[in-house]
DNA sequence: GCTTTACTAGTAAGATCTTCGTATATGCCA
DNA sequence: TGGCATATACGAAGATCTTACTAGTAAAGC
C-alpha cells in the first residue's frame, strides 16, 4: 500500500521539476538540467532520486543500462499539496492573502492579471 | 548589521503567526496559545524561539521577570517572502497556478472569490 | 575476451531541525 | 532573608536534509 508522498524538501522539489519537464529520464538526464544551473555532483543527485524512491515521490523502472525515473505524482497534484500546505500555515486558509502574497513578491502583467480573472471564471462557473 | 532573516522552518512559522495574532508576548503567553492545540514542552518552545531571535526572525526586549518578543517583520511582509519563494520553486512563476492550486486544495465560497476580484482591480489599478 | 566506461549502491560526514531534560538565575512573598 | 515559583540558559539526543566519496557491477567497445 504506498499512501501519500510527503511533501518535498527544496532539493527533492527542483528533481521534480525536472521530471515534469522532461519527463521520464536517467539520472544522467536529470542531473545534466541541474548542473546547467549551479554546481551539483552527480551522485549527489543520484542519492536524492534514490531516497525519492524510497519515498514515494517518484517511480523507477531499472532498466539494464540506467534506470528511468518519473515523477510519481502529476505537477498539478503535487502543486496543490504545497499551495494548500503554506495556505493553511502562513496564510490561514485565505486563497486572497496568498494571492496578495504572490503578487507583491512578482509583479504581475496584464495579461496574467487576464488569465487569473478567467480561472475565477472558469472556477466560479462549477459553484455557481 | 541584521540583513533578511531567513525563510522560517514549520515550527518556526508556527510560533510566527501566534506572535502576529496576539501581538508580543512572553514565552508563556506563546506556550499556552500552542500547547491548547496540540502537545508541546514549555521548553521547546523556549528554544525554538531563542534560535529565531539568534536568527533574526523574531526581536526580544529582555525584560527581567520574562522576556517579551516579537515578530521581527509584519505578517505580510514575511508571507510575500513565502508565498514568493513558492511561486518561484514549485509554480515557475505563474500566479495563476498557484491561485490555481489553492483554490483546487481548499474550495472558496463565492465571497471569498468576489474578495479576489476585488483584489485583482485594486492591483490592477496601480499599473493599468 | 578484456579493458574502459558508466551506472548503482553503500557509507558517511556535516548541517539543520525538532524535541526535551536539567541546571541555574531571579523575582516574589511569608 | 530564606524558600518557592517561574524564567532563562545549556546541553544533548535523535531525526532529517544535503552533500560527496568510493566500491562494486554491468554494459560497450576494441
Amino acid at each position: 500500500m504506498p499512501g501519500e508522498p510527503p511533501r518535498p524538501t527544496d532539493a527533492e522539489l527542483e528533481i521534480l521539476t525536472v521530471l515534469w519537464s522532461i519527463g521520464p529520464a536517467t539520472v544522467r538526464e536529470v542531473h545534466d538540467v541541474i548542473s546547467r544551473r549551479r554546481p551539483a555532483q552527480y551522485s549527489t543527485v543520484l542519492k536524492f532520486m534514490q531516497i525519492m524512491a524510497d519515498k514515494g515521490l517518484v517511480r523507477r523502472d531499472e532498466r539494464p543500462r540506467a534506470h528511468i525515473y518519473q515523477a510519481a505524482r502529476p505537477r498539478e497534484w503535487t502543486q496543490r499539496q504545497l499551495a494548500g500546505d503554506l495556505l493553511e500555515r502562513a496564510f490561514s486558509g485565505s486563497a486572497r492573502a496568498l494571492l496578495m502574497g504572490a503578487l507583491a513578491a512578482r509583479k504581475a502583467t496584464k495579461e496574467e492579471l487576464a488569465e487569473i480573472r478567467k480561472l475565477l471564471d472558469e472556477y466560479g462557473k462549477g459553484k455557481k
